[in-house]
RNA sequence: GGGCCCGUAGCUCAGCCUGGAUAGAGUACCGGCCUUCUAAGCCGGGGGUCCGGGGUUCGAAUCCCCGCGGGCCCGCCA
């Protein structure tokens, strides 16, 4: 076989559809089967023909058996037809070498077609109002958009990950006004972060205050008019603000294994002016109009008239009638940008370093850098929670009318995490009787931070460290323990369906056994100990019998490829999380079962193979989660 | 009122996009397995009207329609 082709269950699959294509078969439908019972893959293509000529599908399948010549076949070793279906069973010994030979000759780049190269994604990410730290509704965001991050640059692309960093709305004048009204210092507490400080105290203090005390409300306002001023006093307090709390909040992404190219400020479309030439544009196009009478007079809207959902709810005020710019407004400019739709573009200052030493730059007036990123994009994705799906929606309408590839523009959208009744409990919030979760609010300071969380899932996972590695220490303990933490948050946060919400219980979390995160990473770090103790000689030559869980974990090996060609159009993570479980469940299985450094000499050469394909597979996926590796746990 | 989403084991969820053979995990509960590669593991057990009803199909948890229950969105907030 060619060297460059796939050698596993690809070429099987194309072997077994390359047989029934012999017989005539229009569509071979061969798919791998649910049960090694029928064969390693399957066809329905009976099913489709009978259907065709009116037959039964069993007579169809007996006769397409009868038909198929095996005399020129690599892999599949007999055909068998069991009510309308044709299973293709293989011959193992060749097959395993197949699967293995393969996962060796592509080594850290098993299961990558490199299908983008020289393709480029944006993926905007994060992007959490800066006045207070993340929480774990944050996070799950990050850890989302940073595992497609990962997976697309494995597959090949360039990718841009932008985070969006509003620093010049309301909630930021709240915060402001925690500061130069209420008497707060600039100072935290000390042992306390600044965004925590922030979002913990100052800023839900000041919306408190500013409920009761209409004085307040209406320095609040003058606030905001003064940051948006672009000078004074409320001004440059903001920026300063802003860039430490972005600093905070950074370091828990970081924590959390995210990486990020550019931070893109709010302020940045204003002063660019990216709005003006956007509003321009779809003032001549005729896809907004001014109000001149009725509720919303003064006002400047977006036409939805030709939308055939949005238009029930009326049309969208893009320009109020102060004459400032709504959040929509704002946004449709900055996708604008991100496809190519401003004739300006941005300059940057170098922010910070990622822990792979690349660039973080941000957006700056008079910025001393440049970052063409618009070229050449194929798709801009936005993670952005469901709530947003309708401004999202508008936002996308917007693009049209102004003629750009909206097509290109991705609302990825996911289910919020919310509160268990415990843990609501727990915060001081009495949830109504029938109330089954608690909604976190920023306003009101209901929240789980990302960083309390990763620290109670520390300080679980040190305890079992230390437990199991009393000789270890203390550095080597937390070390350990961090990656731990990580991994059972990270895992916890993708590896559920974008469309449920996640309802934290924090007691549930805290168990680190089961399908979690800690559970990977230990199957990884037993794995490594064989190779570890083993010396290196291995062989991808089975001998004599294969056993049922060495070909279990085979077969789930071989996949891998067909779930990353997927990857692309779906954009679905979940099915990697899934398959990471899938694979170490039966790697536990396999090491259960079938003894390697005991084993006999050519068995053991075999199994160490088997092993080795295995850490080599399940570390790639565990990167592109995000989950940490570790080789001793 | 309009739009979107969810409903599968006591609990938390896979499977649904792309229909296929006896519907799977985790957890909880009960019972086994550490002189042999790490027990954060493995093995066994009980536990199901796949929300209900129609339809399409050789075949429906999966696709379509109608209900029921729950969540979210619909501001000159961001």
């Amino acid at each position: 076989m060619e060297a460059d082709s796939p050698m596993g269950l690809r070429r099987l699959l194309s072997e077994a559809e390359r047989l029934l294509a012999r017989t005539g078969v229009a569509k071979p439908a061969v798919q791998p089967s649910r049960d090694p019972r029928f064969g390693e893959v399957t066809s329905t293509a009976a099913f489709l023909v009978a259907r065709e000529l009116k037959r039964d599908p069993r007579e169809v399948a007996e006769d397409l058996a009868s038909r198929i010549d095996l005399s020129e076949a690599e892999l599949v070793e007999s055909v068998e037809h069991v009510n309308g279906y044709l299973n293709f069973k293989v011959d193992w010994t060749r097959y395993a070498k197949a699967i293995l030979d393969e996962i060796f000759s592509e080594g850290a780049g098993y299961g990558s077609s490199g299908i983008g190269e020289g393709r480029r994604i944006i993926i905007e990410h994060t992007s959490v109002n800066p006045n207070k730290p993340l929480h774990v509704g944050h996070a799950r965001n990050v850890c989302l958009g940073d595992t497609l991050s990962r997976i697309f640059r494995f597959l090949g692309y360039e990718v841009v990950v932008l985070n969006y960093v509003d620093d010049s709305g309301a909630q930021m004048a709240d915060l402001i006004l925690g500061f130069t009204k209420l008497g707060y210092p600039l100072e935290p507490p000390p042992n306390a972060r600044f965004d925590e400080y922030c979002g913990d105290v100052v800023y839900v203090e000041s919306v408190r205050r500013a409920e009761s005390d209409p004085s307040l409300a209406e320095e609040r306002r003058r606030i905001v008019r003064e940051i948006e001023s672009g000078s004074g006093e409320a001004f440059r307090l903001n920026k300063l603000v802003v860039e430490k709390v972005l600093r905070d909040q950074l370091e828990t992404c970081r924590r959390l294994g995210a990486r990020y190219d550019i931070l893109n400020l709010e302020s940045a479309i204003l002063e660019y002016g990216l709005w003006e030439e956007v509003f321009e544009k779809l003032r001549r196009r005729r896809a907004v109009y001014y109000a001149a009478e009725g509720s919303k007079a003064g006002c400047w809207l977006l036409d939805l008239s030709g939308h055939p959902i949005l238009s029930r709810e009326g049309d969208e005020v893009l320009v109020r009638s102060d004459g400032t710019t709504t959040y929509t407004a704002r946004d449709i400019a900055y996708a604008a940008w991100k496809l190519g739709g401003t004739s300006k573009d941005f300059e940057y200052d170098l922010f910070g370093e990622n822990p792979d030493g690349s660039p973080i730059y941000i957006t700056s007036k008079d910025g001393e850098l440049r970052k063409p990123i618009r070229d050449n994009v194929e798709r801009v994705i936005n993670v952005i929670d469901v709530r947003q799906k309708r401004p999202q929606e508008i936002v996308r309408y917007a693009l049209k009318l102004l003629g750009l590839e909206f097509e290109k523009y991705i609302h990825y959208g996911y289910e919020v995490v919310a509160l268990s009744r415990k843990d609501a409990k727990r915060m001081g919030y009495e949830p109504e009787p029938d109330q089954k979760i608690v909604h976190m609010s920023g306003r009101r300071g209901l929240y789980v931070k990302a960083d309390r969380m990763l620290d109670m899932l520390k300080a679980r996972a040190g305890e079992e460290v230390r437990r199991r590695h009393p000789e270890w220490g203390a550095d080597r303990v937390e070390e350990n323990a961090e990656k731990i933490a990580v991994a059972a948050l990270r895992y916890s946060l993708i590896k559920q369906d974008l469309d449920k919400p996640i309802i934290l219980d924090t007691d549930e979390m805290l168990k680190l056994e089961g399908d979690t995160g800690p559970y990977l990473q230990y199957t990884y770090a037993r794995a490594c100990r064989i190779l570890e103790k083993a010396d290196s000689s291995y062989s991808t030559q089975p001998y004599g019998e294969i056993g049922e869980d060495e070909k279990r974990l085979l077969r789930r090996m071989s996949y891998l490829p067909i779930l990353l060609d997927e990857f692309p159009s779906n954009l679905m993570i979940k099915p990697l999380a899934n398959y990471a479980y899938k694979l170490a469940s039966e790697f536990n299985v396999f090491y259960e079962h079938a003894p390697v450094l005991q084993a006999e000499e050519n068995v053991r050469k075999f199994r160490l193979a088997v092993v080795k394909a295995f850490t080599t597979v399940f570390s790639i996926v565990l990167n592109l989660l995000g989950v940490p590796l570790l080789e001793v746990m």
